[in-house]
DNA sequence: CGACCGATTGACT
DNA sequence: GTCAATCGGTCGG
């Protein structure tokens, strides 16, 4: 399978976002490969967006974010948790799409122990059906901060295509300003995405 | 420098 | 349903 190319990222976030969904995102760590169907993702529009990271501007901690699209921003936040986006658009804008929640393809063994789940347990949905959770399935933290999609450690693939009619839309989680823009979209139905 | 709070999660009433 | 955990960024003094 194909790496994505530059150009899939290099457009506006509320479109790269739709788009994600049913893409395959794969995680490298060693000879290990994790990878996961992408079911629910969100758009922040960089200094256009109060909920944005990059809304107050250019800062060290939100740096990778006005990056040529195509890389990894990963950031902590409530003191224990990490969250990965995927940066888009030109150089300078600051947008990125959050990834929140996947559907686990392979590896899902190796997961589960980085979950701290049981090897007897099953493949439940809280295994990567939010954001915090699926960066600790994945080994996906500080160091991961800034790694380019066009790589070998961390990159998407092209899955099954979603048609339009089940992709859903509905508000933002967990902010507390723009909550009226519709800019989160999932895949209706699927049981890996996040209550 | 100190206070406040966050793109969350999991344990508990 | 509620709430604590836990820490770095941001803002006010």
């Amino acid at each position: 399978m194909k790496k994505l190319p530059r150009s899939f990222y290099a457009r506006p976030a509320l479109l790269v976002a739709k788009d994600l969904l049913g893409k395959i995102l794969v995680r490298k760590i060693g000879k290990t490969i994790l990878s996961g169907e992408i079911v629910e993702v969100e758009a922040y529009l960089g200094v256009k967006d109060p909920a944005s990271h990059a809304y107050r501007g250019r800062t060290k901690r939100n740096e990778v974010m006005f990056r040529e699209g195509g890389c990894l921003y990963v950031y902590f936040t409530y003191g224990m948790h990490f969250c990965a986006n995927i940066v888009t658009g030109r150089q300078g804008t600051g947008e990125a799409v959050l990834i929140r929640a996947l559907e686990p393809v392979t590896g899902i063994e190796v997961m589960k122990r980085k979950r701290g789940f049981p090897k007897s347990a099953g493949a439940t949905p809280t295994l990567t059906n939010g954001p915090g959770k699926l960066c600790q399935a994945l080994g996906i933290g500080r160091k991961e901060n800034g790694i380019d999609l066009l790589g070998d450690e961390i990159y998407l693939i092209a899955g099954e295509p979603i048609p339009k009619s089940s992709i859903g839309t509905s508000g933002r989680v967990g902010i507390s300003q723009g909550k009226e823009k519709k800019w989160r979209f999932f895949v209706k139905g699927n049981k890996w995405v996040s209550g």
